[in-house]
DNA sequence: TACCAGGGTTCTA
DNA sequence: TAGAACCATGGT
């Protein structure tokens, strides 16, 4: 099915290190794996999308994961005509990145497994561990077989050695440790959706392998807590170089998320 | 070959 | 309480 949307960039999502399932197969061409589920993707003008699924589908799963309801256009255009000369760039830059609402207890892992780590590296790590402990699946329409997130039970019962084997190095303990913490119902992740962004950063950070930052991604890319501004190596360099640590957040109260992933994108360019 | 990566935890002063 | 040291591994 044709899909056509304002600011939706397949390029720019894929990249912009939020998640770590969505490829480039060739020109203009991705896939990306998620609930379960495969799509092929490919943009055929700048608003206009071809997926490889089924309007039911579509409707269920794929318009909120891409969450397409939400007007990107308004904000993504007030910043381009704004008066901060950096978000005027990194805006017009980033033009067609969105915030994915992606599945809580792979956001969680993936952004345990990302400390220190570069985007393909995870990307590497993550896919070996769907491999090692994730389903394998065919899905015909797409001509492809493919492996599920691991579930938490999977992930908890896994092996040292075999985690190290997947590349997480020191990481190992933190996801072992998590996964059972979820699989045991220690922590409940759905539990999660029904509390203040402040709340769930300090039932996150509870967490082994979770801090501040981690805590901040999980909310913004799983929990799709908008106001969430996570701050690593890049963003902190931004806020020291750029705004001599002067840059106010609350100016951007409702959307700072956003900000902040256009930020990402667009210092990583230069 | 060095250096760095979407950091967190623990130790030390 | 703040800052330094340490952690394992892949990409460039």
């Amino acid at each position: 099915m044709i899909i056509e949307n304002s600011n939706f960039i397949l390029e720019h999502i894929a990249s912009s290190g939020q998640c770590f399932r969505m490829n480039k197969i060739k020109e203009a061409e991705f896939s990306v794996i998620a609930g379960g589920k495969v799509l092929l993707l490919k943009q055929l003008e700048e608003q206009k999308v071809l997926l490889s699924c089924s309007e039911k589908d579509f409707k269920e799963f794929w318009k909120d994961y891409f969450d397409l309801d939400y007007d990107y256009e308004g904000i993504v255009g007030g910043l381009v005509t704004g008066e901060d000369e950096f978000l005027k760039k990194a805006a017009a830059y980033g033009y067609g990145l969105r915030i994915l609402k992606q599945e809580l207890f792979e956001t969680l892992i993936t952004f345990i497994i990302s400390q220190r780590k570069s985007i393909p590296a995870i990307k590497r790590c993550v896919e070996e561990l769907c491999q090692r402990f994730g389903e394998r699946k065919t899905d015909t329409a797409a001509n492809m077989v493919y492996y599920t997130f691991p579930s938490p039970e999977s992930l908890g019962k896994a092996g040292k050695e075999a985690l190290r084997e997947a590349g997480l190095g020191y990481r190992d303990e933190y996801v072992r440790q998590t996964a059972l913490a979820v699989a045991k119902g220690d922590i409940d992740l759905d539990c999660l959706k029904t509390l203040s962004y402040e709340e769930a950063l300090k039932e996150l950070m509870k967490l082994p392998g979770v801090g501040i930052k981690v805590a901040n991604c999980v909310a913004l890319y799983g929990l799709h807590q908008i106001d969430a501004f996570p701050v690593d190596v890049w963003i902190d360099r931004i806020l020291k170089d750029i705004y001599s640590n002067k840059f106010d957040v609350t100016i951007y109260n409702g959307y700072a998320g956003i900000v902040q992933q256009y930020m990402f994108y667009y210092i990583r360019s230069l």
